[in-house]
DNA sequence: GCGATGCCTTGACAGGCATCAATGCCCCCG
DNA sequence: CGGGGGCATTGATGCCTGTCAAGGCATCGC
């Protein structure tokens, strides 16, 4: 228990440090195991923004986690129109798209000034062969990565624009809480044509609606700030929303 | 030489006998290691149209390849509407969404009468550990599923209705010449209102963009029999198309 | 063989969102 | 401090596509 509780402090420490704790911090695997891990991890200076981490065609060697800023990937189609594929927050994982044919399958490009860590793929493949239980969580980051691109369909394809933007407000609030930030204020770290393009609309849309839920009284926004003041209608106005219900007390 | 190619003719005949070839063909693995793969495989009795092989929801154990015939796998939005991600033919994997959380994030749900190879997840992790070529292989595989869905989040959010329709069909006729049937006669295996749930758009439009192909003389559709008469121009509508220029001798 | 059911097609219509255009704001830079 | 460019908002307009509705056509079951 005392070597557990000690372990897990020390990955706790480790991924801390560059944000990778989405890779390693649910497994149980020992110092050492970690020691390996964060052998391999190349630490990036600081990016400034407007960069690219890597783009469409770049061969694959790494992926990536974001440490500090945001960073959005896209993937860009032969007639030039580019489609937002998601936004990384710090600690979220970017690239595993690229293993396929060697190549990145999108971009990645910087929002803000960006820290990230670089993982080689294939020494993380090896280290991977060493450690079962990290072997079965990167299979479950992908797992993961499928099912987040399958949800972006289902919205794409079958939700309202209003909708749409709801649920997106409602991931970045969550996002932003699970590391230590307000849930309800907080500071979109991108521009409203890059919401437009992600949620397959024109910037104006969004504008409108933004400004819809505001006057609703859901939202404050001000430029990139936004306030959320009605968090239960915010996650009616994502979810069961369909008629015009002012939506009771919500509970769902 | 020999023996490769005779490992290679083994794993053909293996992998032959129930679709299997995306998970082992590319592989260079010898017969004792298939014979590893081939006893934790499942063959079921074939499935007749209208099944769930599995629903949202249940818990993952397995992941599937079709055998025969075709599936749809698709979401299920809190308001009940579907979304549909993708459709997969014989030989084609589908389930590996169902990893992260340990319950498949879709459902299955068989478009014809279907046969399927069933692989049990945990057993396979096993064999995987024991032939870095086949880990790697699943990886790859998954990296593919991710990249196929955002080629579908692309299209979506940014393709017009006709261009998305082209692309389908220019890949449904590329999976099946690779399947050795005919690159530009074959039959849909889905309805209309599958087709327009797929493209997110409403089966009416389906109907009436079919007749603007044939209209044009690309197609000849008779029911679900399709006929590709001009299959340079759909590759036109597919992807340089933008301008309503009638698409010069094509060769892009 | 006949009715029923589901699927597909075709037409009419309206509404929502993209598009175009103009203005304002803020920030960066000169 | 003043100019310029990017970004955001707002308004006007029109088209595309979803929706509703009806009819045709196969297939299936009785």
């Amino acid at each position: 228990m005392s070597t557990d509780s000690f372990s897990l402090r020390g990955i706790q420490r480790a991924c801390r440090s560059c944000s990778l704790h989405e890779l390693c911090l649910p497994l149980g695997v020992s110092d050492t195991d970690i020691d390996l891990l964060e052998k391999i991890v190349h630490r990036s200076r600081p990016l400034p923004r407007g960069k690219f981490l890597f783009r469409e065609g770049d061969p694959f060697t790494s992926i990536f986690v974001a440490r500090s800023g945001a960073v959005k990937s896209f993937t860009v189609a032969p007639d030039g129109s580019e489609q937002i594929i998601g936004f990384h927050l710090p600690g979220e994982l970017l690239g595993l798209d690229g293993l396929t044919e060697g190549v990145h399958a999108a971009s990645a490009h910087t929002l803000e000034t960006v820290s990230v860590c670089e993982v080689p793929f294939d020494r993380l493949e090896d280290v991977a062969r060493q450690i079962p239980a990290l072997q079965h969580q990167l299979l479950r980051l992908m797992s993961r990565e499928i099912t987040r691109r399958e949800e972006q369909l289902l919205s794409l394809g079958k939700q309202s624009p209003e909708r749409r933007l709801a649920v997106l407000l409602l991931s970045l609030s969550m996002r932003f809480s699970q590391r230590g930030y307000s849930a309800t204020r907080f500071l979109l770290p991108m521009a409203r044509l890059d919401i437009a393009n992600f949620l397959g609309l024109a910037a104006e849309t969004v504008s409108r609606l933004l400004r819809r839920f505001q006057d609703a009284g859901v939202l404050a926004v001000d430029g990139r700030a936004v306030d959320i003041l009605d968090l239960p209608e915010l996650r009616a106005l994502a979810g069961a929303e369909g008629s015009e219900e002012p939506a009771p007390p919500s509970c769902a």
